[in-house]
DNA sequence: AATAAATAGTTTGAATTCAAACAGTTTTAT
DNA sequence: ATAAAACTGTTTGAATTCAAACTATTTATT
């Protein structure tokens, strides 16, 4: 039987099994994108879905919603550019900011490998009611806060 | 005023912000360990971390419990033999298993850098009961059962 | 007893991330 | 008006991770 474990020990496990989590979802949509007949990784994935529900974002919105360093992400859109899968502009009103937009080849892409995403995160949160997920990720906000302080 | 999110959304939020803490962690951490006359990062500390709690640990454990990848472990594992902080022994009873111990100088990194950790994640769960932080965990455990069904 | 399957660890090449420094631009302060 | 601070993105070198294949050993099956 399990230790009871104090809140440092929940926290620190709560890390690792949403770091399981997101292995989980890499590994099936790894051999689904094997079936399939396109060449991407889950990491450009990520950035195609969040363009596709909002296209034009610039690097740094990148960065911010997927908590990844802006170094990383100059290198993902590079990538991304070279298969033609997305296009950097200037942006006219802010020449520090690239806007970032899908091109015709990315948005197909998406629209194909994008659904089942979704189809792995509906079935990870099968039988979850909404608002016991509202309050883990109130928590995992809340921790965040704790350490801004 | 934030848009209701679909239990979809919560889920891959929630990933998002312990990604986040995570960060915060090592970012916290790296200004320290650069204070202190030890050169090791997050992800090493995180290894002898463990080793102080269970020393002896396989590698195999060592992986399963911090979610990386066996060849990660192996390539951690080096760094920190070669620092001389750990050792690697054969296992008598399975030569298929190698046990990670700490060495006298690997004890001391971690009790005077160990501390430091565990004030960081009580100042994180601050303010947050016990049970929340427990059925946060409880959610995130079934999202990855949900997976492997 | 022999063979097949599973497990632990290593190696390799490539991808991604981390940390820091830098350049260019905009915003803020004086 | 000028200088300082802040912001965005890029570059570089190193660290870590990913994916796959491999070897050696143990366990399970035949």
């Amino acid at each position: 039987m399990e230790p009871i474990l104090n809140k440092v020990d929940l926290a620190r496990e709560l890390g690792r099994e949403t770091a399981e989590l997101r292995n989980e979802l890499r590994q099936f949509l790894q051999k689904k994108i094997k079936e399939s007949n396109w060449d991407i990784s889950f990491e450009l994935l990520e950035i195609l879905g969040l363009l596709y529900k909002r296209d034009g974002m610039i690097q740094q919105e990148i960065a911010d919603i997927l908590i990844k360093d802006k170094s990383s992400v100059t290198y993902l859109i590079t990538n991304l550019v070279k298969r033609d899968l997305v296009e950097r502009t200037e942006d006219q009103t802010d020449r520090r900011n690239k806007q970032i937009f899908l091109k015709a080849k990315g948005r197909e892409l998406i629209q194909q490998l994008g659904p089942w995403v979704e189809e792995l995160y509906t079935k990870a949160t099968q039988g979850i009611p909404v608002e016991n997920i509202a309050l883990a990720l109130a928590i995992a906000r809340k921790m965040n806060e704790n350490l801004k302080l």
